[in-house]
DNA sequence: GTAATATATGAACGCTTGCTCAACTATTCA
DNA sequence: TGAATAGTTGAGCAAGCGTTCATATATTAC
């Protein structure tokens, strides 16, 4: 199947959103319903510097969305697709 | 949901594989069948070398099988998971 | 107002990645 | 055998990425 340069490129954005083990912690986390930025890193190990700069990335490719409560701001994920793709590739990883 | 490191990890190289345009255009182009290596790199017009290489990493993430037939390598899809991660993303990417 | 809390941001640094180029192996053909 | 073809491999390099650190912004508490 042909596939467009432009449509590549959209497809491997995708795709990268994921590949990072970071990311992909956050997002299993953020399975579960919203968390805020200091939640996440505590729970990840991470500094909220470095949480806050995945979370722009995963932000900017609409794949979490934030919501501002006083001083903290909560994310949860966007979009659907994106637990469809986690869970797939999480079924691949145990046992494919 | 808690993701085990490990699990994380596996999950992030599983998603890195279709994470560059090059690979993507690969894949999409297997889907309908085997194909040798030159013939890859003359429809991807990327030199074979740099089409071996990114073979070698698909290779070894089991997402491809190559099989020899006198000099040529014929290459095919490994596994049809990757059939429907690729799919999933690309129905994310069209209509998402 | 000031101090403290929660997050965001930019620069810098080290690591990874995908390419090119050259050299190499393996196979076919003459 | 030697030349040509198909592919692989390793080194090197530029670009990209994820982190840390310091600083900035926004909000709450006093």
């Amino acid at each position: 199947m042909k596939l467009s340069e432009l449509k590549a490129i959209q497809l491997a954005e995708l795709f990268s959103a994921l590949s990072d083990a970071s990311r992909v912690r956050i997002i299993s986390l953020l399975l579960d319903g919203e968390m805020g930025v200091g939640t996440l890193a505590e729970k990840l190990n991470m500094t909220e510097s470095a949480v806050s700069h995945q979370l722009r990335g995963l932000r900017q490719m609409r794949f979490v969305r934030a919501r501002k409560a006083g001083r903290q701001v909560f994310y949860r994920l966007d979009d659907d697709h994106v637990e469809k793709l986690y869970r797939m590739g999480l079924e691949h990883v145990e046992h494919g």
